[in-house]
DNA sequence: CCCATGACTGAACGTTCAGTCAGCACACAT
DNA sequence: ATGTGTGCTGACTGAACGTTCAGTCATGGG
């Protein structure tokens, strides 16, 4: 037993950053939010960790861990590039949904540049784009898609992925848009991608 | 000329606060940024607007009125659903890549809720899907599309369009991703949503 | 028993920022 | 001249927020 309270504190201050963080964003987060949040003075957050910011910082270190991961197999896997775009799909979508705060403060930047730390995590999107377009010109010079072009078909990937992730903030605050299933929704991306939608 | 100043500056303020919050997003502007911006003081803006979230409402209501065309043509237009979503794609990338800022204010509760007017901006965007969906409904009835789900399409080919803006803010801030043309951005959407990228 | 150390708090400080207020300048009508 | 209204400003206020700091409390080793 002994000395747990602290690096459990720790944790469970970070947890809460990360649920209030992703659901009303960063700058609308006040520090004292946390703290009350998690039970805790304002000042043990300043003891555990530097900056408000880095609190930020330390959660986007556990979100590109977390979906880096996915990316990297999608590049280094063996098979066609097709079945480690389908594998890539799938787990991005799944962990979009386990993980959903963590893929928001990823994505934020998009939609939101100037925000704190947009300039690395918008260079993590970019290599993630990347590592795709690779993968997808792969496939196009092995003959498995048509010719088109890689780095916009890569941005269009990412963007259907993450369309999970804002799918999710509608169907929670507009009363009419229904939660899909997970497997139903990476299931259609994957046809959404390959196939399109003809007849 | 005489008073001419009043409508004038007004409108002034309001173009400055569109690139504004466009660049940076709301809360990261202060009003003072804005008077500045403008060669104008801060007072001022308070005199032509009772609010800062005011004048975001005031560009809220200008975006909606550039983006809302697209859909409302698209739903009640004529021709076949694939075309009326043609050109839905195609006049919607244009629209995102003239008023940018605009798109970004629109869009920007997808990944940050709990901002100023979220609420009245995801019930928008979530008429906006209901409206694709009926189209796509339409084209699947008809036998024009396969039997995919209306909703999850429409989320889809919403998020691919506005993969555009996240594009531009992506090529604008990542050294290494270029700018592609609109129209070849709006084609390749239009081939990846009807066709996939089946060979 | 004492002291060092780690976990933690209450109260404050400095700054930033949305919003206010009293008043100036100028045009126009009387 | 004198009033009236519009466009506009500089100086200010109150509150919120990030951050700091002096100090408390429990624990465990010497």
């Amino acid at each position: 037993m002994a000395e747990s309270g602290g690096k459990d504190t720790r944790e469970r201050i970070l947890r809460c950053a990360e649920e209030l963080f992703g659901q009303r964003g960063y700058e609308a987060v006040a520090v004292s939010d946390i703290a009350q949040a998690c039970g805790v003075s304002t000042a043990l957050i300043y003891y555990h960790y530097t900056d408000k910011e880095s609190l930020l910082r330390a959660l986007v270190e556990r979100a590109s861990a977390v979906f880096d991961v996915h990316t990297r197999t999608a590049v280094e896997g063996t098979g066609s590039a097709r079945e480690r775009l389908e594998t890539f799909i799938e787990s991005w979508v799944r962990s979009a949904d386990e993980h959903e705060s963590l893929l928001r403060i990823l994505v934020r930047p998009l939609t939101d540049p100037g925000g704190p730390l947009s300039a690395e995590l918008l260079e993590g999107i970019g290599r993630t784009v990347e590592d795709l377009a690779a993968v997808i010109a792969e496939g196009v010079e092995g003959g498995e898609f048509a010719p088109v072009d890689p780095g916009m078909a890569a941005e269009c990937l990412l963007g259907l992925v993450n369309t999970r992730a804002a799918a999710s903030v509608l169907s929670k605050l507009v009363p009419g848009e229904p939660v899909e299933p997970v497997r139903a929704n990476a299931d259609f991306i994957v046809q959404l991608f390959f196939r399109g939608t003809s007849a």
